[in-house]
RNA sequence: CGGGAUGUGGCGCAGUCUGGCAGCGCACCUGCUUUGGGAGCAGGGGGUCGGGAGUUCAAAUCUCCCCAUCCCGACCA
């Protein structure tokens, strides 16, 4: 294409409001407008790349043996009342009247519908399948943020398998795997497959596919030295014991006026390490007490996927105060038999310890956890730190900022069986098939290529992705000389299948050269009468960074840029 | 949903405290001169100052209500 007639309007300067790298590059370089907050248009420039990055989920899905299917972005509530995610999706689903004021859902995933179709399946013989769609999903988020990272209408990949046992799903589920790494190199993402939490989802095992960078929302561990990696959700660690205060065993109450912290107390001679956190949770219900070493953050996804809870949330201050009779910072359990007590492992065999006495500016000494406190449940809710050691090779882990760019789950029964799919064995036995669903998002991968392929001058796209694959400058376009080779060498490469941008505008090199760096053409071909006396025309790789620029004479320039794509066209290789 | 910030032409901002002609830079249009790393000069177009109500002779500016956007947290199927 020429750029006279393209819509890129670049901008000199990137909103006040973009934060995310990605987020103000893909609005300078002229790729995305915001409609409103979560909601974005996709100019010429982005929706090309978005085509590219939908043609590797493609090729890799097909690879598979994955079908294509389209299933409707509007449900039925009747469908999600079925599977209980009706009730159990609170805000973050898209719900409206229709006219007949039957209650529908903008689509956010397709478990239920997967399940619906795979009602027609009657035999063990039809077993596996596995259908991908690409589709716009609805999610109304509480807090849309950085660009394209976190939006409330995107389009994404997801892909669901049906099998008839557990080792069905996991070759399924090790297929998807396999692709999801391969997907993410062609894309130029480096994704570290970690552990996560399934979440609400449910299932027993799901694996996320991590891209560090400050702009994510995810922390996760992990191991240098043995490659484990987990998101912090579920992360565990090895931390060095502590001795235990040998000269304070006996229980006992102590004035401490004003000191509600953790820190004022460790000041008034108790470090946190001694000190037993007491946190006041609603879960599931029940009024509960969480305790933790003082020095340690709760960690609630863990708890709740190593206690089965589903519903955990802090409890008001009132009422903290009328169960217990003292306020937080004052707060203890010991004594407390009338509610649930749930520790960290990290406090067993505690003694010499010091918590709240349940009376406000009071507190205990000499606590020894299991004499003094009825503790129902060790559960390890522990949020894990940077530098802990390694749970399989003790090593010191790294936490680091990620990006969800994949989640693959394994669902389980639970879908299949709420919609009632059943399937016969071998044996003429009714089977309830087992499912996994596996997802990417577009936009979201492309945030997350912009986020890491740059520098100060804009963008650098991987060539798997890139809008163009090659950009070539004309330096005078009212030389005629220039514009003469120009175009020939542009048709040439057009006609050899090279995906080109002619930059045939009437405007100053330095202009050209600073777009063209900043929508992050791989490579560009420089046209001016200087290279053309020689008969040479220049080359720049737009991801050298010291730009050094390479003579090439024109008769040799479609198969040197032909030689130059096809060796970072496939990084799988 | 809690905390913080911001809303003035397409983008970046000043003006608001102390009420008195809506301004600057970039971008855009026309002309001339320039032309190998975001040109110069001259002329020009484009604004419900987020919205509503109020105070006032007079409101971008003061008061009240609302809305939107961003950041931190909670949440994230």
């Amino acid at each position: 294409m020429r750029w006279t007639s393209l819509f890129i309007p670049t901008l000199r300067e990137a909103p006040a409001e973009a934060e995310a790298v990605s987020h103000q590059l893909l609005v300078r370089g002229g790729f995305i407008r915001q409609l409103q907050s979560g909601h974005y248009s996709m100019l010429p420039l982005a929706w090309k790349v978005n085509k590219k990055i939908v043609k590797i989920l493609r090729e890799e899905m097909d690879l598979i043996g994955a079908q294509e299917v389209m299933l409707p972005a509007i449900h039925p509530a009747s469908l999600w009342q079925k599977s209980g995610r009706w009730d159990a999706i609170g805000d973050d689903m898209f719900r409206f009247l229709d006219r007949k004021d039957a209650d529908q859902v903008l689509a956010m995933t397709n478990e239920e519908v997967i399940a619906t179709v795979a009602l027609e399946l009657s035999s063990y013989r039809d077993l596996p399948q596995m259908w991908y769609q690409i589709q716009t999903k609805f999610r109304d988020e509480p807090r849309p943020k950085s660009g394209l990272l976190r939006v409330r209408e995107f389009d994404m990949k997801d892909s669901y398998s049906i099998d008839i046992d557990d080792e069905g799903l996991d070759k399924s589920f090790n297929l998807h795997h396999q692709a999801y790494e391969r997907i993410f190199i062609r894309l130029g993402l480096h994704a570290i497959p970690v552990e996560a939490s399934s979440g609400a989802m449910g299932g027993s095992d799901s694996v996320e596919f991590m891209v560090e960078s400050p702009a994510g929302e995810d922390d996760v561990a992990v191991c240098n030295s043995c490659g484990y990696s987990a998101n912090v959700e579920r992360a565990t660690s090895i931390i060095p014991e502590v001795g235990n205060r040998l000269e304070n065993e006996t229980l006992e109450k102590f004035d401490t006026p004003n000191i509600r912290t953790i820190e004022a107390l460790s000041q008034a001679g108790h470090p946190p390490e001694h000190q037993i956190k007491t946190l006041v949770y609603m879960i599931d219900g029940e009024l509960s007490l969480i305790l933790l070493r003082g020095d340690h953050q709760f960690q609630e996804q863990k708890f709740c996927d190593t206690s089965s809870s589903v519903e955990v949330t802090p409890a008001e201050e009132d009422t903290i105060k009328k169960a217990l009779g003292a306020s937080p910072g004052s707060l203890g359990a010991v004594g407390i038999d009338k509610m649930p007590i749930f520790a960290d492992p990290a406090l067993k065999g505690r003694t010499g310890m010091t918590t709240g006495a349940n009376e406000d500016d009071f507190h205990l000494s000499g606590v020894n956890i299991e004499r003094d406190i009825k503790i129902d449940q060790w559960i390890d809710m522990r949020s894990i730190a940077d530098g802990e050691g390694c749970p399989s090779c003790s090593e010191p882990l790294r936490v680091v900022r990620c990006i969800e760019a994949g989640h693959i789950f394994k669902l389980g029964r639970k879908y299949s069986e709420a919609m009632g799919v059943t399937v016969l064995d071998s044996e003429g036995e009714s089977q309830t098939p087992t499912m996994g669903s596996y997802g990417i998002g577009v936009g979201r991968a492309m945030a997350a290529i912009a986020e890491t392929h740059c520098d100060d001058s804009g963008l650098i796209w991987p060539m798997s992705v890139a809008p163009y694959e090659v950009v070539l400058t004309v330096v005078k376009t009212d030389d005629e000389n220039s514009m003469k080779i120009a175009e020939e060498i542009y048709t040439d490469l057009k006609t050899n299948g090279i995906d080109v941008l002619l930059d045939d505008r009437e405007e100053r090199p330095g202009v050209k050269f600073a777009d063209a760096e900043l929508i992050g053409i791989p490579l560009r071909v420089t046209i001016g009468p200087r290279g053309l006396e020689n008969g040479v025309v220049e080359f720049l790789d737009r991801s050298d960074p010291e730009k050094t620029q390479a003579e090439i004479n024109i008769a040799e320039v479609r198969d040197f840029l032909l030689e130059k794509i096809s060796s970072q066209q496939d990084l799988t290789a």
